[in-house]
DNA sequence: CCGTATCCGAAATGATACTG
DNA sequence: CAGTATCATTTCGGATACGG
């Protein structure tokens, strides 16, 4: 059966599956991104499950105005989020959470635990390396 | 009970569990970061779940040397990789998870699952987003 | 074979100011 | 309120060359 001298190596498919390996992870670092975690999980934590956008900037310790903006418009292209304006004065823009962004809660919940489960241990381990 | 006006905040300590939220952030960065999420996958589904550095550099598609090696080292200071030199030449290193590696396995996978098989619906969200 | 060192262009991100 | 525009800084990451 051909020539394989036992050369080991994944095959490019076993790692980014039924695609193209430079959008598959293109879209693992998007949907990996910090910003578009924590967005996420705010709008599914909020009340109600929406949010405006200010509320979302007060919730996401730290994020800047920029960036949440930028992450909101990424999510929404991606299908992820939906963005209700309202013809309101002062301006409400509202957003909340597609059914595909809902089904990719249970994956960003399942990091966010384990980072919160270990992260001590992570730190032990960075203290105990960074001795020598 | 207070003067709370209704104002919509989630508490820090909600998204960013027992800790300062810029440390969790910092490692939810590091286990979110494309290349640490191949290269465990990797290792998790190599013959005899290890492999040498030249065979990581191989089944991950596109890694340059120089992240393969950052990456490695990283994943080893923070405890997920063990890193073993044997004493030939030509010389010889193999990576292997530690069990705190391998606990974080499931949710690595279930983030990629999610990309394998929403990336065509996210494709066709873009293409509409950007008819507009 | 297994890296490290260096260089450099590209991309991410914060701060600030401005607008409908 | 909900952004956008611009600028400055930092960080990422590939290419290349070298070394143990």
């Amino acid at each position: 059966m051909g020539k394989s001298a036992g050369k080991t190596q994944l095959e490019p498919g076993l790692l980014c599956r039924n695609e193209d390996p430079v959008a598959f992870r293109e879209l693992l670092t998007k949907v990996g991104d910090k910003w578009s975690i924590f967005t996420m999980l705010a709008l599914s934590m909020l009340p109600g499950e929406r949010a405006r956008f200010s509320e979302l900037n007060r919730s996401i310790p730290t994020i800047s105005q920029r960036m949440l903006a930028l992450t909101l418009r990424n999510l929404e292209r991606d299908g992820l989020v939906i963005r209700e304006v309202f013809a309101e004065v002062p301006p409400r823009v509202e957003y909340e959470l597609t059914p595909m962004g809902q089904s990719l809660l249970p994956a960003l919940q399942g990091l966010v635990d384990w980072v919160a489960g270990n992260s001590a241990d992570v730190k032990l381990a960075r203290a105990a390396f960074d001795t020598r």
